[in-house]
Formats: C-alpha cells, structure tokens, sequence
DNA sequence: CTGAAAGCGCTTACAG
DNA sequence: CTGAAAGCGCTTACAG
C-alpha cells in the first residue's frame, strides 16, 4: 500500500480510501492510485485490515466428519449463511474426538472467528471449551452440547421417530423392533423415547428383545436385524435409528426370508432406486445449517436472547419398505 | 500480551517466548508468564502473528459444492494433509459460476492463504485468476483449468472409461451407449474418448444414435436412456459417464422391458444395495485430495517442480448390472 | 478533499 | 536469560 502512495503521490489513506470504496475522493486522485494499483498489482491484506477493525468476517465450523454425506447440506448451507454476511467459512473434523474437537476450536478462537458453529461430538459430556463460555458466539448444531448453555439447533428426533414408528402401527404391525447407536448419543435416546412413545400410544407393550442400542458398526447392527424377525415374539417391522443402521439393515432384511417393514431416520442418496423404496423420516440438514447459521449472525448483530433450543420438524417420506403389510 | 507481561512483571517477549514454547527462560519466570495467562484468559492472537511471520497456515479449497458427496472425502483428504502441516482450510463453493469461483479465490488471496486448491468450473474456458500466475502456490483437482500452467491432479477418465467399455466388450456386448456431461466438460469428453477407444480396439463401429452428451439433467438423460435400446440398431448396454447420469440411467432401467448391462463412471453410496448391484468404475476422491495436499506443500516447501499433470488410476467394481449377458 | 500520526497484537533483530 | 525498539500492513481519529 506504501508502495502504491508512493507511486500515485498521495497519502497511505487516500489508497485505503480508494481500495475500500470510501468517498472523499476526487475522481483524479482516484483514477492516479487505482493506475498505482493495477501496474504494482496490489491486493489488500486483509489479514492486516482484521487486526484493526477487530471482525474477522470469518465463522468457524466444526462437525463430525467433512466426508460424510450427511453434513455436506448442512456445511454447505452455513457457507452460504457466512457469504451472505460476507463472511468465510473455516472448516474442520473433529472425527468424533474430544480432543480434537477442542483443539480445532481453539484454532479458530486463535484465529478470532467472529462466530463458531459445531457439531458436538457424540459422546462429550465434559463441560467443552473455556474459551466458548467466555465469549466467541457459538451455536450448536444436530446434537446439543455437554451441559453449556447456548444456542443449540437440532432436529426433532422424539417426533421424528414417534411419527415413524406410528406409521407402522397404522400400516397393522404390533411388533416392532428399534435399532439404534449407543445410548450415549444424545439423538439416540431421543429417538428411543419416540418409539417408545408411539408403541405406549398404541398400547402395545415392547419386549426386551425388540430394543438394541449399541455402535453402528455393520456387525453389530446385523446380528439384532437377523435376530429380531427370529426368535418367539418376532417383529414384523423395524425401525432403523439413523442412516447407518438403515443400509445395513436393508441389506440383512434383503436377504431374509419374510418380508419385514422398514422406517429409517435420516434420508440417504437413492434410498428411492432400491426395491422397495425405502421410507424415511427425513431431517433437512440444509435448514439445521442455515437456522444455525441466522441464529449466530443474529448474535453477531448485537442482539442478545438467551440461549434457545431451536427444534425443527422432520418429514415422513413413504416409499415402500415401510407400507409393507405385517407377516403374521 | 502487554497485560500478562505486565502482571507478570516482565518484557513482551518474555511472554512471546512462553507463549510459543521458545527456549530461554527460567523455569520460575515461565511459571509467573503462565499464572497471568490463566489468569486473564490470554490467547495468542494468530492473526497479528500472521502479520509479521507471513505464513497464515491456512490452505484455501474452492470447489464446485461442498453439499455434493463426491467432494466430501476430497474435502476431508484436503484437511487431514492441511492438518499434517498444522494449516486450517478455508473452503468455498464455486457453485459452477466462474464469476464467484473467481471471488472466492480472490478472498482467499486478500486473506493470505499459504496455497490454493481449486477444482475449476465445469465451463470455464477464461484464463483464470491473475493472482494465481502472479504467485500463490496452487493446485488445480479434478479438472484441469483452462490453458493455466500448473500442477492438476485428476482421475484417469479415459484410461478408466475405457476400461469399463472393455469389461461390456468381454461379456459378450457389441452395440454399448455412451450418455455422458456437455462436451465442454473436459471429463465427458475425456471418457467420451475412452469409450471410442475400447468400441475401436475390439473393432467395434459406433452408431450416431449411441452417443449422447448434454445436460446431466433427469429429463434429457431418461430421454436418451429410453431411446438407446429402441430403434433400429438397440444398444445392450450403457456405458454412464459420471454418477448424475448413473443414477438417472438406472430409475429408467429399470423400469425398461429388457435387460440392458450398465456400467457407471463414478462410485455412489449404496450402488451395492440395488439389485443388480451397479457396476462402476471408480474415482478414489480421497486420493485425488490427498495427491494435491501433497503437491501443495511440496511447493510450498520450497521446491520448484515445472507443473505436473498426476492421473490416479480408476479402479473397476463388478457388482452385476455390468455383468448383465447382452439379449440380442 | 487529503494526509501524518498512532495503534491493532504480535515477532524480528538486537543489545544487554 | 531478558527486554526495548522497530515493523508486519492496514485503519482510526484527527487535523489541515
């Protein structure tokens, strides 16, 4: 910038008055530095420019796994939240570990984002960063945090399941199996007391067998989809607790031999290509992302609500595999 | 910094010193310098830092859709090389619009990032960003930019498309469609190439009518999905070029009289839960990340390759749909 | 309309 | 082992 003053014979600030666009200008002056401009090919550090206007414009992200389908919608959603404030985004995995998820956090605090959007992982219960109760802007997304008081956005996993098992019960089964993660995620739980729920709201009792709750890895997941159409009280449907537990179970109940009902939660790619089509109750990651992100720009903007729950619906899509009659 | 040199009864740099983990300081001064830290909350500014060190540690990614799943693991691969190297990744959506695509880099360059990866838009024919042959280190992903000199990373479309053409060829297939992405995409016409080159080495000809390029659009690719195994010379098999056009190629199909063989470009999620399974060939996304983080820090490491163009091999996935016996 | 001085929060290059 | 001075590239708050 030194150099283009130089160059044009004007003061630093009548650059930095034509580089930003501020008026007080004469159109000469100005035609001079931005001819300074294009011959040094200058461009604004805007790096410097932060150090003194104190924002960033910068919002930081952290979820679970950039690589997973799931969080693409939402990511992108928060980068077209952020650009819509002329904001950019910083991104990072935690891979569901704490500490990593610390550490990415006080990277962008370190960088002084003006505002921090994450995906808690899933079975921090510690009380999370520092840095956060004290004062970078925070929202929570698709799972709540520990036992900090903030903004947290989610899905609304009890109704979402309630309405999906509910739907099973209309199509004339009465019993049913839940299949979902560890009990320690949060939107596992939620999810549970929604079948649960929806089973007391019918009447019907749920046996022991029928509930398994554990790690999504494939092999767990198929030995309760084998064994729950088995056995002396068999479902005739299942309730898949989230996309993973889904396509397994699709492909256990494929090669089963009675036909067994599905609903999972979560939507996933063409879960309409396969025969049946499969029901979900879909969660709008795209929505989580952009509520998450209004509500963070709202706080950025100087208004101070207290920290909300924002809950936002789910949508039962019908395609098949969960209108299938029960085998009695 | 100033606050905690000055409780702590010391210089500046005394705290810098600590602060950074630098030698020379006794154990009993480095013991005061923290208390003060603890005791104000202090965190290293790593924008100011920046300002004077001139490295960010920021690596800046623009790709097409962050939403998209294909760049999901590329996304992930970016950030875990970032990481290695203790950089953050700022990424964006060029969303196909060269305009914006051309922002966003520009941002990047006023925040100073250390180096770029750019996967360009689809059409963009312009030389790209000055900034980019006026210095920042960069490296092109997926397809190659306009007449820019300098390193890209991509998949081996024509070796894999061609590849997957051969495996029709071999199960018996003489008439094989190609319905591939609009000929400016340098990827269609790349496996478009491919195609030829298999249907020349078994001494196949290529009727007109078995070539589409266009639109990934559902509507013109169901069209030309419909009429490829009509008319007079019927193909009896499809060769998709890219996982858009699979998926929609598929659905139709299926939904088809005959049995047609499908081969797609691309894999896709649960591309083995359908029945048939869809046979694809395979782009490791993953891969094509972690070769450009490679080649990125390599640069930036100080070494002055002249600009490679690195293909990774694609990799054939047999699952049945490309294994369909052609009906004559 | 224009510009010189001070300062954002750190590090570099020195000197003690 | 420790610290004062200068400077990274910009903007703020003034003064002319």
């Amino acid at each position: 910038m030194k150099d283009v003053a130089a160059r044009a014979g004007v003061g630093l600030k009548t650059v930095s008055r034509v580089v930003n666009g501020e008026p007080g200008v004469t159109p000469d002056t100005g035609r001079r530095v931005q001819e300074a401009i294009g011959l040094l090919g200058f461009r604004r550090n805007d790096g410097a420019r932060v150090l003194r206007k104190g924002r960033t414009a910068t919002v930081g992200l952290v979820l679970e796994d950039l690589a997973d389908p799931f969080y693409g919608p939402l990511n992108r959603a928060v980068e077209e939240g952020a650009r819509a404030h002329g904001a950019l985004l910083i991104n990072g995995s935690s891979a569901e570990d704490p500490d990593r998820e610390r550490e990415l956090a006080l990277a962008l605090c370190a960088r002084r984002v003006d505002g921090l959007i994450v995906v808690p992982a899933g079975d921090d219960h510690r009380c999370p960063e520092p840095e956060i109760r004290a004062g970078v802007a925070t929202v929570f997304v698709d799972r709540p945090a520990g036992r900090i008081e903030a903004d947290v956005v989610l899905s609304d996993s009890f109704g979402g399941a309630r309405e999906g098992v509910a739907h099973l019960v209309a199509g004339g089964h009465r019993r049913i199996g839940f299949i979902g993660d560890r009990p320690r995620v949060h939107t596992a739980t939620e999810r549970l007391r929604g079948y649960r729920a929806a089973m007391a709201d019918a009447g019907l009792p749920v046996a022991g067998s029928w509930v398994s709750l554990g790690a999504t890895a494939p092999e767990r997941v198929s030995a309760a989809a084998r064994s729950m159409p088995a056995g002396p009280a068999p479902v005739t449907a299942v309730f898949a607790a989230d996309n993973r537990v889904t396509v397994t179970v699709v492909r256990v109940l494929a090669a089963g031999v009675r036909p067994v009902a599905l609903v999972g939660f979560d939507d996933f790619e063409p879960a309409d290509l396969l025969r049946p089509g499969v029901t979900v109750v879909a969660q709008d990651a795209a929505a989580l992302g952009r509520a998450a992100t209004d509500r963070l720009f709202q706080r950025l903007a100087g208004s101070r609500p207290s920290p909300a729950r924002i809950e936002l619906p789910t949508r039962l899509i019908a395609r098949g595999s969960g209108e299938i009659a029960p085998a009695h």
